[in-house]
DNA sequence: CTAGCCATGTAATCCGTTACATGATTGG
DNA sequence: CCAATCATGTAACGGATTACATGGCTAG
């Protein structure tokens, strides 16, 4: 038998786990995504509405239709014991490594293509990227800490936080490196024309 | 009219780019992402087969066969002028921002459903694949720097390793807070305990 | 002989986003 | 009246991996 197939299904999880803490319907999970996870995680509807009828299906969670006067109609769900049960057994796993891609290093890789003013460019613009990211994670990290309603999971939020903190300020620091080094190329290979680039050095 | 639709093809130029470094061959290039490119790039047959081919039909590539005997039959692709002026063009956009996604941030904000020591087990395994990174990323840098064959890239290629590098030492910083953050939140729960679960100060 | 590398390629499948369709309510 | 927000869902598409099929050569 070959081994079975691994599959990801982090988005599947990322539901369970909203289900986990009290998020009843499909938009509030798509909001609650956007404005507190948006640092790590992204879900489209796509998703989420699909596999919160596949949890129902299996067993792991229940729907209710909520009919209102005045609003619209809502699915209200909710997490089982054994939808609780899968949950905890898919945290205990070791998360399979992602394979990791970057656009900005694929670019930088093939810089000798284009001039230092370009290359450069990519790296300020990104440089300007991770200092909007740090702004917007002291938003959730004050959104988070301002209203006294501690919630249960808080600490854990603020450590994936800090982690998103740690990177950011470590990236701006490889950016000022980096372009330290683009300007110096560059100075080299003027240096090298001046001086007919027939040295060896 | 709508706005044109936004099509990722990261994957295009990295084939793109690998046929400027003058790969000559699928499997080759392969080869290349898996020992070089493997901290922030990877691609599978899949890809790189279907797009070598497409680049041809666009007059990105040519395509020559090549009969050794003795050895096995091989399709040799050269890039073009357009394909280097197309490389370049896309070299100078901004890359899109690519939404991330981190399967262990995901399980550590969801820590309070589990142990604190599942929860430090999966930050100390974290800890281990950084510092194996780090090892990874020093033995590409050796074999760049070592063979005296200095090659045109080497610069940015090494620009894109002080990038990995920064990022795993901020990583292993953060999961020595993390660990350091997760103990404190067990032994505060242990106190709750002892003292009766009722206290507020 | 057989394991492993060279070398090419495709089909199935999965994962995820985007765009669309629908419709009620609320506030300006 | 219009825009925004609440709310649900699907179809089409794009992107990427996995598994498979093929086959010759080389070294042990």
């Amino acid at each position: 038998m070959p081994p079975p197939k691994r599959r990801r299904r982090g988005s599947r999880y990322a539901v369970l786990g909203m289900l986990s803490m009290g998020l009843k319907t499909g938009y509030a999970m798509k909001k609650h995504v956007e404005g507190n996870l948006g640092h790590y995680w992204s879900e489209s509807y796509g998703q989420i509405y699909p596999i919160l009828r596949q949890l129902v299906d299996e067993g792991l969670a229940t729907c209710t239709e909520e009919r209102r006067k005045g609003k619209p109609m809502r699915n209200l769900y909710s997490i089982t014991p054994s939808g609780r049960k899968e949950l905890r057994e898919w945290l205990a796993m070791p998360p399979e490594p992602q394979p990791q891609r970057s656009e900005i290093l694929l670019k930088l890789s093939l810089g000798n293509r284009v001039s230092s003013e370009t290359c450069q460019k990519l790296i300020r613009d990104y440089r300007q990227q991770c200092e909007q990211d740090l702004a917007y994670l002291d938003d959730i990290a004050s959104a988070l800490r301002g209203p006294g309603a501690q919630h249960r999971d808080q600490p854990y939020w603020l450590m994936t936080l800090h982690h998103g903190r740690a990177i950011r300020e470590a990236e701006l620091a490889w950016c000022g490196q980096t372009l330290a080094h683009l300007r110096r190329l560059a100075t080299q290979k003027k240096q090298w024309k001046k001086e007919g680039g027939a040295s060896d050095g």
